[in-house]
DNA sequence: TTGTATGCGTTATCAC
DNA sequence: GTGATAACGCATACAA
């Protein structure tokens, strides 16, 4: 054993006066070997306080048990979700993640794609940045013959795995809702509609006002209010119309909601009564606000395992057995203090 | 290049006729290599897609650019923000993040640290989980001379870096904020006491009454309220004395500060003119409640990058130039309505 | 400036 | 069963 380069498999050799390869045979488990010699290995290994160099054996192996992950943010709940999920799931099967974060920059997100790639990942899940217009970076990873899964924000284009929400039915479900509670005058906060996802449930609610007869105004479709801020924002500008709508769908993420519940509150707007809230995310703090908030469960944590089953399900029957797909989890309407005038 | 394997530098060298040194070269800007020549290495590199085999690289060099983090839940505030925070800093330093979740199982976090210790991560951070109350492989960690650094979550007798709220202080100022608003007779919610980080929270209250003369009544001290349920009954039981307390620090979280302030509403007690309330964490909706809750800010992201930062620091000023200490985080209290009884 | 040779630690293929 | 040997892809000390 060297003093400071860490015990090999050639000092337990040295050691027992065998062969580095009968060594490696005994402790992994491959190839014959005396059952008394297996043991005799085992025990000085322990002894020494051998550690398996997996980067040797990656090189060795051609494989790295590794999946690379890459998020506009790790600190979203969301996201945080998914990749919980997804670990729960490659913790079983032994594998490692690798996490990396976009920052919603397509700069960023090119780079890491780079180092993944470089690490000889075996599988890259990724959720889009919101300025990723071009996706050269992702077809690349195709062409290097390494597993790519879409999550959420997917490039439509692109002939990959794809495991999403269906946004556009939630959508549809949350305005049907706003509907029998008795709105008629919904407005719409939508998100960056380059992102299929929010084009969806821009989809979702334009079909519900169609399909129950209430007319559609661009005035009440505010674009990219996708923050607390910009929510609140947008509903002074929608609270401020002579025909102010009775309802705000906060179709981009609770917080947008949040920010509307905020200035509903400022200005003495009753929720439910007078102004009905939706977001979208099912956010810890959607339920403790005063109302609660209706809001869409995305079922976030099985949407990571989602992800991490096809990967191996994909692996594991060899070969390209399963197409390109893709996977849609049915979200859940949580209907809420802040929609429910009619108890 | 082969059909299935991966271009190599000896695929670029082959078709340069040139040696795969000077492509290593070319391609790392290590040694002397002809601006011609590189020139050339660079646009076939590009031209073949080639991309550099890390797991080759790490393996020749010894190092491997990867931080092992173990956090006892991806997905909870707290530590998705920490990690976001690390994340932050690495990537500038051109460093991957290999995340672990803990589950609060001691199990998974030996299992876990085994598999860092085998990727030859260069520095693995780590909160522990709930159950470990043996820290053998931890020590391990240090034996294997790969760095280790804890935060939040420390065991204490290990001689790390550590990286922690300064919560005795942080306690102690959200009681003199109390105190300074008049308030005299302050009740405490407390967490499991097994927990230095509780603990720590109790001695901060305990040390402020004591310093501006006021008792301490065994009855306002209650155990293992950490959740909105826990809180709301603690502050039902609290509120019944003869002699109720007039304000409650619910130093364990703020979902039980939460509980606090609906029960104050539902009997109509007012807040803060008859009860201050004090939460722990900055929670989302800590600034939306009615009237919105004063609490503690952890600045969990910039406790990431205070991590991140105590390792490049380290590994930069080479050799063990930094002793073992412990970095504390000062928290800000956030002062909000609920207490704000003197404007 | 370029080429040669060797090794990082492991595993797999062969022959014995 | 066991041992010798090559190879994974890259980087570097040394020679030319």
């Amino acid at each position: 054993m060297n003093s400071k380069k860490g015990v090999t498999i050639y000092d337990i050799a040295q050691q027992l006066k065998i062969t580095p390869s009968m060594v490696s045979r005994a402790l992994s488990g491959n190839g014959y070997v005396n059952d008394a010699t297996r043991q005799l290995v085992r025990e000085t290994a322990e002894a020494l306080n051998y550690k398996r160099n997996t980067v040797a054996s990656n090189l060795r192996m051609g494989q790295t048990k590794t999946i690379g992950v890459i998020v506009p943010r790790i600190n979203q709940n969301f996201f945080a979700n998914v990749i919980a999920g997804i670990e729960n799931i490659a913790y079983e099967k032994g594998y490692s993640l690798i996490i990396c974060q976009s920052d919603e920059q397509n700069e960023k997100e090119v780079k890491s794609v780079n180092t993944l790639i470089n690490q000889r990942v075996e599988c890259i899940v990724i959720s889009v940045s919101a300025d990723s217009y071009n996706y050269k970076h992702l077809q690349n990873v195709i062409d290097q013959g390494i597993q790519l899964i879409q999550f959420d924000r997917v490039a439509e284009d692109l002939d990959t795995l794809k495991v999403i929400n269906d946004n556009e039915q939630a959508s549809f479900d949350a305005i049907r809702h706003l509907i029998e509670q008795g709105y008629k005058k919904i407005a719409l906060l939508e998100g960056p509609q380059n992102l299929a996802i929010f084009r969806q449930r821009k989809n979702g609610y334009l079909r519900a006002l169609k399909q129950h007869g209430l007319p559609v105004k661009d005035d009440y479709i505010i674009e990219n209010a996708w923050t607390k801020e910009l929510g609140a924002a947008a509903t002074k500008k929608l609270l401020g119309f002579n025909d102010a709508p009775d309802a705000i769908f906060a179709s981009t993420s609770d917080f947008s909601a949040l920010g509307v519940l905020e200035v509903a509150n400022q200005l003495n707007i009753k929720v439910p009564s007078q102004l009905g809230i939706c977001g979208y995310s099912n956010e810890a703090f959607t339920e403790i606000t005063s109302p609660s908030i209706t809001t869409v469960d995305q079922y976030s944590v099985d949407m990571g395992k989602t992800v991490a089953n096809l990967f191996f399900d994909r692996i594991e029957e060899q070969a390209d057995a399963i197409a390109a797909k893709t996977v849609s989890i049915k979200p859940e309407l949580i209907i809420r203090g802040s929609t429910s005038r009619m108890v």
